[in-house]
DNA sequence: GCGTGTGAACCTCTTCACAGCG
DNA sequence: CGCTGTGAAGAGGTTCACACGC
């Protein structure tokens, strides 16, 4: 089953009904319906069936989706059942916030480490995890496998630290940065844009001045 | 025109093209073409052209579209040629580290205020702003117009700052809380959700590994 | 009765291909 | 000739409505 065609929209979802089912589960909720998701979720509940149905059939006719259940399947198709080690490159303001704020009530992510290449920071610990130099990320990303590089350097330095991920095997990249950058065939680079989503909200408001 | 329907999708792709032309005003370049622009935006040139021709004919046929004319043009679609202002509600983590990054190179804006209830806190200066008790929330926005408003609270005071926020006036709101919030209608709420993005990227790795 | 799973209709967005203009 | 603007075709995603099973 893995030459799977499903929408990143979909996994989105997915994500978005595992979060909720967590919080059913601690909720103490055994049993939900998909219209408890779609309410809960903001979409509408045959959208709910129409996802889940694609990766088999987790719901009971009649009562609903079992809440364990239906997470433990969300997070096998996710992968986050065995979720990836978290790696922050640049400890600014940015990196050492990330790792301040922490990962809970995210699904099992934390951070395994911290990058930096000023010697001032270096040696330094954020959360529990010391800041490393730049020139041990390969030794670190081959000890730990798989794992997630945030990138949250000042700009202009995005796409050398890009490579430097890459070349080190790195292929899941979250960049917090604005520059847009370049990443090889078959390493995923997802952007955080706090600017676009202020210009979306800007233009929304200037809809609303004039109706 | 402000009856226009314009999906989000073509909005957010606008505030892509300002970003890429800015960075061509400043490298002196004169005029791009809808293959200049889609290529470094990663879409399509048709793409490119269709939302641009939506909202007039900004484009000279053989030659391209003029930088800062386009530019112009978009930051008066989009509103950002007079930007809101943009306040900080929660002066933890996040929300300092977001004042300390700054919002250089993202159209103007500029961070307002910023608002805490932690006694500890309030009076600090971060970046040059003052934290202030959120009680003085409302005289802000009102001597203030119209802002947009970024969550940075801790878990499980995200609906109570919203329902505070809304109080005033506020109808724009960028969330970096995972709980899901409500707002009347009208109000834009958006996320910043770290957490799916860490599943998506995730799922993709996943899929990578059984091919 | 209730809620899932699903084909079909519907709608939106993207890509294609080309006419038209500088 | 080069590139824009655009109808037409295509792809993808969402909603509808209902059959089926609990």
């Amino acid at each position: 089953m893995p030459g799977k065609k499903v929408s990143e929209k979909t996994i989105r979802r997915l994500s978005h009904y595992a979060r909720c089912l967590r919080r059913a589960r601690v909720d103490g909720i055994p049993i939900v319906t998909s219209k408890h998701l779609s309410e809960r979720c903001g979409i509408s509940s045959a959208a709910v069936r129409k996802d889940l149905a694609v990766f088999g059939e987790f719901g009971k006719q009649g009562s609903g989706y079992g809440v364990s259940d239906l997470l433990e399947n969300i997070e096998r198709i996710l992968g986050t059942c065995a979720p990836p080690g978290v790696i922050v490159i640049g400890a600014g303001n940015i990196g050492s916030a990330l790792l301040e704020s922490g990962l809970d009530g995210t699904g099992g992510y934390s951070y395994s480490a911290i990058f930096d290449n000023d010697p001032e920071i270096i040696g330094k610990t954020i959360a529990g995890v010391t800041v490393q130099p730049v020139d041990e990320l390969r030794e670190v990303i081959s000890e730990h496998g798989d794992v997630i590089a945030i990138l949250a350097v000042p700009p202009g330095e995005g796409q050398n630290a890009v490579n430097n991920l890459v070349s080190t095997g790195c292929i899941s990249i979250l960049s917090f940065t604005l520059e847009p950058l370049d990443v090889p065939d078959g390493v995923v680079l997802r952007y955080v844009e706090v600017s676009t989503e202020l210009d979306i909200l800007t233009h929304s408001m200037k809809c609303r001045d004039l109706p």
